[in-house]
DNA sequence: TCTTGACTTAGAGTTAACTTTAACTGTTAG
DNA sequence: CTAACAGTTAAAGTTAACTCTAAGTCAAGA
């Protein structure tokens, strides 16, 4: 049961304090604590999220659509549907966007080639 | 021979006449030719390259970086080395991209396996 | 005890990439 | 001839996602 303070959680996940508090206040992390001074403890369960976070962000959804997301994984069982379901179509958006970056790669690669 | 109009050209790339105004006013398309009214016409290569911006773009290079890269090419032969650089630097980014992005089509997929 | 340093907050500022507005002009169909 | 339309410009507005500032709190070391 480590606890991890919002700097060396910084250092872990590899985001700012900034952005981590940002994250924060716009409900993407609803399960922070705080310790008597009100410093914010980060949990391993915290560093996940942010982990799964980073994962979604990284492959093009926005806060916004991560926050609905998360919202319905706070609702537990009785959401997994609407959740699984947003997972399905995030996964499709995904292979069609590394099928289109293999397309770009193909341009990029063909004009290295023109040596002109 | 051909020549578009804006709003043909825009349809053909599938970018709105606002974007190809602005890409043009940051100074990412010096060819577009205007006719006696002051009407910008498009010539094939204008596509060709919007295109070509659209394939940065589309794979993470900045708008100020696209320009550079743009500016050399206008230069000619004369820059063709660094041109080439440029492409080469970023096809690697592209590879490292493809890579991360399947990671997390992978780290999806496990929790849309998770069934919980 | 004092000061240093890491934290806190609310709110302001920044950046990239558009997107829209307002006021205007030239072309075309009736 | 005139109304509608498609374009023009400079400049202001928008959005997402941070990023920073200012003013304050608290704990630990000299």
């Amino acid at each position: 049961m480590s606890l991890y303070t919002i700097a060396q959680a910084s250092e872990e996940v590899e985001l700012t304090p900034y952005t981590l508090r940002y994250y924060e206040k716009e409900g993407l992390l609803p399960n922070v604590i705080k310790d008597s001074a009100g410093r914010r403890k980060y949990h391993d369960d915290d560093l996940q999220r942010i982990g799964f976070i980073k994962c979604l962000k990284g492959t093009g959804m926005s806060l916004k659509q991560i926050k609905e997301y998360g919202d319905l994984y706070e609702q537990g069982k009785a959401k997994f549907k609407e959740r699984n379901a947003m997972l399905e179509e995030h996964r499709e958006k995904i292979l069609q966007e590394i099928k289109t970056q293999k397309k770009y790669l193909k341009m990029v690669e063909a004009k290295i080639q023109m040596k002109i």
